[in-house]
RNA sequence: GGCCCCGUAGUUCAAUGGAUAGAAUAGGACUUUCCUAAAGUUUAGAUGCAGGUUCGAUUCCUGCCGGGGCUACCA
């Protein structure tokens, strides 16, 4: 929707009231691009008119067409095509739209910051006994993403994770370090703690399984095997050990913790996600304790006669749903009720929250924010399960224990290098100070891999091939990054120091490629909202794809700094302008950087 | 069994109920004395099946077929 649209909106439900004594419903006028093949720029859907008009399309189209060039300056004349009025909007006012967003700068596409409700984004949260994977990596894009979109959109954000940080499986680890591990540490290893640390996770597996198997051969059976095996025992006893807050496993159980966070952070880092606050589980699981008794007083809650704590949701169609052991201790949905309320304390004009969260826990969610409004949180309603789809593997999904997962920190060093070795065979290095390759690699590889994880709607499971390995050719970060840095490269040898001084004059005629490059440009600010309306970063991928290839298309055949005529020379350097800064800010929301030379 | 999501070119992805369903990639044919060819042009190729709603359905409704997920006193 462009402002020309909404302007348009108005002059057809007046004509309307004109000509057919009333105006339609406001959705019912439909405005979109002219297609290619016909003349025109914009075009108005005329179908649902002939119910007012009681005339067919084509008159109806004929006589809304001669009212509006008769009555909107804006438009200068009109085709219909079956039931299509197709308006050929004026010079005048494409130069004016250019001129405005040029005059924007930086800002164009972007709402006054702050000006609309806090809003409070949760994403990554991963499980500290496992290294991040191609998973996280879709998780924390996404998030970091949607994040920097509603802020673009004007909402004030706070971008957080909850760490879960406790727990039995916690203390297997812990127990497989005492046991194999020798004292190791990431600096005496040199290995990053969350690899060590997940290490000894799977160091206990193994070690569980074989105990297993031993006890089975005993003669036992698997079942108590399972339960009997010492190493599991052993971590039972840890974990009984840390909730008593016995000294000496709690500062091994911060020891690794810390491993593990400083081998995250440096991976968040090279992501280049970051966080405004971190939540971590032992903090709030006992909040969630108390928060579950005390609805129980209130009557909110149930207890069953073997004294665990319910909530009964069949009154909104789903089920009965356990909130506290009977013995007491929290589950995860208990945990998660006193993060969510410690939250809204901490931020007490909080509108919302959002969970960055893989959809296979779409009930867990639902559950939870009515849950919230039981107990009487009104923006509960407002809370939104951002809910991803899997990113598959084509033998299916990962697994680790078929070794199948793609590593985080993997998977960004290939892009890396894949990076380099491309820029290294399209002989492009020459143009890049050997100081500035290394980032410069990063850009071009950690853009392809965001942008190829980005385009796709975020609700559906996407497809990665490790041995096809991603494209930097065709629909992809590089192509678009590409297209900036001749543009860029443009700009500079034009001299333009300050864009705001390409002021396209009224009487430029820009063609229909130029006109249709423009519009496209200045549907960034409707995306964003849009995206940030529907927590979508693939809209805002999209339409960067689209800015992109409407210009390489256009670039090819139209000089700028070559171009004679001086008006549409400034109009071209204009264009120039406003689809490489379109482009940049939105490629920016999809945490892509734009280099300036590749 | 119940509930939810998804089926679009060989493949990976698009399409507020609108015109002849768009791209990319893989295949065929081309373009470089010209602002960065990681580019551009061109050719060929798809809505799972059957109904319904209406001026018009990839989109909404029903059934079927196929794929995935949820349905733990796990997280």
């Amino acid at each position: 929707m462009l402002k020309i649209d909404s302007i348009l909106a108005l002059s057809v439900a007046d004509a309307c009231n004109n000509l057919y004594g009333s105006k339609p419903e406001p959705k019912q006028i439909s405005v979109q691009s002219t297609r290619s093949e016909f003349e025109g720029d914009r075009t108005v859907v005329v179908f649902p008119f002939t119910r007012l008009s009681g005339k067919s399309p084509e008159l109806t189209g004929e006589q809304i067409g001669m009212y509006l060039v008769k009555n909107d300056d804006n438009i200068t004349n009109f085709q219909i095509v079956k039931g299509f009025l197709n308006l050929s909007v004026s010079d005048n006012y494409w130069a004016k739209a250019l001129n405005d967003a040029v005059a924007e700068k930086e800002c164009f596409g972007l709402q006054a910051a702050k000006s609309k409700p806090q809003v409070m984004v949760e994403y990554s949260s991963p499980n500290t006994n496992k290294p991040l994977h191609l998973g996280h990596l879709r998780n924390n894009f996404l998030g970091y993403s949607v994040s920097e979109i509603l802020k673009a959109a004007g909402h004030d954000v706070i971008k957080v994770q909850i760490i879960n940080d406790r727990g039995i499986h916690i203390c297997k680890s812990m127990v497989a370090w005492k046991l194999f591990g020798n004292n190791e540490t990431p600096t005496s290893t040199g290995e990053k703690g969350d690899k060590l640390v997940g290490r000894y996770y799977v160091a206990f597996d193994k070690a569980y399984k074989k105990e297993v198997a031993e006890i089975i051969s005993t003669g036992k059976d698997e079942e108590t095997a399972k339960s009997e095996a010492p190493i599991l025992l052993a971590a039972r006893d840890l974990l009984h050990k840390w909730e008593a807050g016995d000294s000496e496993v709690r500062t091994l159980w911060s020891t690794m913790n810390r491993w593990v966070y400083d081998g995250f952070e440096s991976t968040y880092k090279e992501m280049g996600v970051d966080f405004d606050k971190l939540y971590y589980e032992s903090d709030t699981y006992l909040i969630g304790k108390s928060l579950v008794k005390k609805g129980l007083a209130d009557g909110v809650f149930t207890q069953r006669e073997d004294s665990s704590i319910w909530v009964d949701l069949s009154d909104v169609g789903l089920d009965e749903k356990l909130l506290l052991r009977k013995d007491g201790t929290a589950v995860y949905m208990t945990q998660d009720i006193g993060t969510a309320i410690l939250r809204f304390e901490d931020y007490p004009s909080l509108d919302r929250q959002v969970y960055t969260v893989g959809n296979e826990q779409e009930y867990h969610f639902k559950v939870l924010f009515e849950i919230l409004s039981k107990l009487g949180f009104p923006q509960a309603s407002r809370c939104h399960h951002l809910s991803y789809g899997m990113v598959e593997l084509p033998e299916g999904k990962m697994k680790s224990r078929e070794g199948t997962v793609v590593d985080a920190d993997d998977l960004l060093l290939e892009m890396r290098t894949s990076a380099a070795q491309l820029a290294s065979e399209a002989g492009k290095l020459d143009n890049i100070p050997p100081s500035e390759r290394d980032n410069l690699y990063k850009k071009v590889g950690y853009g392809a891999l965001k942008y190829f994880l980005l385009k796709v709607d975020p609700r559906k499971s996407m497809m990665f091939d490790p041995a096809g390995s991603i494209d930097f050719i065709g629909n992809t970060g590089p192509y678009i990054q590409f297209n900036y840095v001749r543009a860029r490269s443009v700009l500079r040898n034009a001299g333009i120091e300050d864009v705001s001084t390409l002021v396209t004059p009224s009487t430029v005629h820009l063609d229909n490629t130029e006109r249709n490059l423009l519009m496209t440009a200045l549907s960034l600010p409707t995306i964003i909202e849009e995206a940030a309306r529907s927590y979508d970063p693939s809209l805002v991928a999209n339409l960067c794809y689209d800015i992109t290839k409407s210009y390489s298309r256009w670039y090819q055949d139209h000089p700028i700094l070559k171009e004679e005529d001086s008006d549409l020379r400034i109009a071209r350097l204009a264009l120039c302008s406003l689809c490489s800064q379109a482009i940049k800010t939105g490629m920016g929301l999809l945490g892509v950087d734009m280099p300036e030379n590749m």
